[in-house]
DNA sequence: TATTGACTTGGACTAGGTCCATCGTAGGAT
DNA sequence: ATCCTACGATGGACCTAGTCCAAGTCAATA
C-alpha cells in the first residue's frame, strides 16, 4: 500500500475510488503529468471518471502539499508528486523534457532586503533551460 | 523618438501604425503588462488595432530579442520591454504584481556537471514568490 | 503613383481550466 | 446491517488566453 494514500488518510481525507486512482497514478509514475495525462490514465482505472474530479483532486493534493504544481511555460500545468525532496527543475527547450535537479547553495539568501520592496517573499523556483543529450545532437 | 523603434527601424522593420503604437505602449512603461493589458492601451490610440495584431506583433518582439516573455504561471503570460538588463522577477503569489529584481551569485554555477544530466544548460530563470505589500496586509 | 507582398482584420476555433446544480456515496451513528 | 447526511462526483455550460485563416489594406520600393 502507499505512503501516499497512507498519509493522505490519516489526514482525514475522505477515500473515494476516484481519488484513489488520482493518488495511485501520480504516486505510481515519477515523472510529470499534465492533468490531461493524469486524466487518461485514470480513465483507464475508472472509465467514469470526470475531469472536474481529476482537476479537484490535484488541486487538493497541492493545497494539502502533497503534490507541486510547475508550469514551465505557457503551456498545460504539470504536476510533481516529488514534492518531499525540494528540487529545481531542468527543462529542454526544444522537446519539453523535465529533469529534476538538486543545486547548491541557497538563493533565497542571494536576495537582499532592498530588493524585495516590501514582499513577504516565502520561496523561489528555478528553471534551468538548454537542449537535452537528445535534442543536442541533432 | 524612442531607442526601441529606431532599433527596429535598423533591423528592417516595416513600420505600422499598430507596431509603432504596441512598441510604444511596452517602451513607455517599464511594468509587465499582459497581452491583453497592451491591446487595451493600444486601443486608446488607435481604436481599430485587433487582439490578432497584438499577439503578432508581440510576438515579433520576442523572437527580435526585444521584449522577453514571462509566464509566471498558469495566468496570462506577460511582456518585459527590460531585456537588456539582465534580472530575475518577483511575483505575488495573490495578485500576480511583478517586480524585477538583481540576485547576488551565479545559480548557472550552482548546478554541478553531475546535475545536468547530459543537457547544454545555457540559462537560468528565477522566480521569487511571497506576498507583495497590498495583499500582505489584508 | 503603381505595384506588391508583407501586414492587419475580425471572427471562428482551440486548449486548458473553472463553475455549478444535481446526484451519489463513504463512513459515522444507531 | 441499515440509515443519514455532509462531503464528493458528475457532466455540461462557461470562461480566459491564445491561435488560425481568408480576405482586405497599405508601406516601401521602383
Amino acid at each position: 500500500m502507499s505512503d501516499l494514500l497512507d498519509r493522505l488518510r490519516r489526514r482525514g481525507w475522505r477515500m473515494t475510488a476516484q481519488r484513489r486512482v488520482v493518488a495511485e497514478v501520480l504516486d505510481g509514475e515519477h515523472v510529470h503529468l499534465t492533468a490531461d495525462e493524469v486524466l487518461a490514465r485514470a480513465t483507464v482505472r475508472l472509465p467514469e471518471i470526470s475531469r472536474a474530479t481529476v482537476y479537484n483532486t490535484l488541486g487538493e493534493l497541492v493545497s494539502l502539499g502533497e503534490v507541486a504544481e510547475v508550469a514551465t511555460d505557457g503551456r498545460a500545468k504539470r504536476y510533481d508528486p516529488n514534492v518531499h525532496r525540494p528540487h529545481q527543475h531542468l527543462v529542454c527547450s526544444n522537446c519539453g523534457a523535465i529533469r529534476d535537479v538538486h543545486p547548491a547553495g541557497d538563493p533565497l539568501a542571494d536576495l537582499p532586503a532592498s530588493e524585495r520592496f516590501g514582499f513577504a517573499v516565502s520561496e523561489v523556483e528555478m528553471t534551468y533551460r538548454g537542449l537535452c543529450p537528445d535534442c543536442h545532437q541533432a
